[in-house]
DNA sequence: CGAGTGTTAGGTCGAATGTCCTAGGGTGTG
DNA sequence: CACACCCTAGGACATTCGACCTAACACTCG
């Protein structure tokens, strides 16, 4: 189908621009540019700007939730698992100094514009934040997971603010081995591999 | 001066936009309105929109200064100079949850923008980072100072991002009392008060 | 071949924005 | 009183934005 091709591409060069530049600083005619289609084109396949929006979202919503997959697979244990959390920072370092997170720029965005999406865009941290919760309480940090994986969450959003206002990306590289240190002092005394 | 005095109630008024909004999505018009004069007006004080922002910068960047000069004369030992930096979060929790911290989020924005300014609002950053890396020193921490500096900076500009994103005030409150009781773990071992 | 459907291009509209100009009000000084 | 200067108001301007329409193209199926 065409049709799904060109709207997946206009989404893909939205995700890309709402990152780079802002949900509303990227225009309509930039996204144009990057898909290489026509500006008037854009009405036929989303009415609106919002409904960009809400398919970016349900695009990022669906790539995390295949990332937090593979990590299911990947990581034996829970450690290794919030293991990969974390070394995602470094997998997108040079990104994350140019451009922040990608979920906290815009959802950070969306709560200034008081728009209605910005509950949608949270929920991609909801995502990520159950999902630490439950290796938490894998690893037997009980009725703590749940402030553990804020904790977390917290951290690696600190990390990307910083690195992006600074433009330093080896800052990222100096916290996430703090993070892996944090990491192992949770682990239960009884814990073992 | 009628002059400086409109000139300051324009700054103000859009130090608080900016802060509400975001620098872009405030308009003129906005900013005119709140400080109840004609927009028209604004040409006379302030030639340029980017003129307005430096005003603002540097507004922030007098206020901060006055905040740790303050803090510097309250505190009687470092560690309980630290703390009052760590408290702010706290003193401002309710408008961190719902606009997030001032500096982080201007900063992520100007970053975006490619703006010019964004480096002079680092600046901001710089100048917690530089006093908290002073008080660290004086805490007898030596060469780790800075590092621990950024990382309680990384920390805090964390819990206001997820705080402004699931506009949750409690949030703030359990992070702070977890970096004071990391504060606590990073003076020197044969440091008493 | 040709009707019908899906897709695209280009242009237009009103609203909003930053920028800029000019006329006039207000105050203090010679 | 009259002049000069600081400040203000209101509107004009060009541009850009999202939104919207229409004509035409491309393809499939009968």
């Amino acid at each position: 189908m065409a049709q799904t091709a060109t709207k997946d591409r206009i989404t893909e060069a939205a995700d890309q621009l709402f990152y780079e530049r802002g949900f509303e600083a990227a225009s309509f005619a930039d996204i144009a540019a990057a898909v290489g289609i026509s500006r008037g084109n854009f009405y036929y396949h989303f009415k609106t700007k919002d409904e960009i929006l809400e398919a970016v979202i349900a695009r990022r919503m669906a790539s995390a939730r295949a990332l937090l997959n593979s990590w299911q697979a990947e990581g034996r244990t829970a450690e290794q698992r919030i293991t990969c959390f974390i070394r995602i920072l470094i997998a997108n370092q040079a990104k994350i100094a140019l451009y922040g997170c990608p979920v906290g720029t815009l959802v950070a965005e969306l709560g200034k514009l008081n728009h209605a999406a910005q509950g949608q865009a949270a929920a991609l941290f909801t995502l990520f934040q159950d999902w630490l919760t439950q290796q938490f309480q894998a690893l037997g940090c009980g009725a703590r997971s749940g402030s553990l994986a804020m904790h977390l969450l917290a951290r690696s959003q600190g990390v990307a603010v910083l690195a992006q206002a600074f433009g330093d990306a080896d800052f990222i590289e100096r916290e996430v081995a703090l993070m892996q240190d944090w990491l192992r002092d949770q682990l239960p005394q009884d814990y073992t591999l």
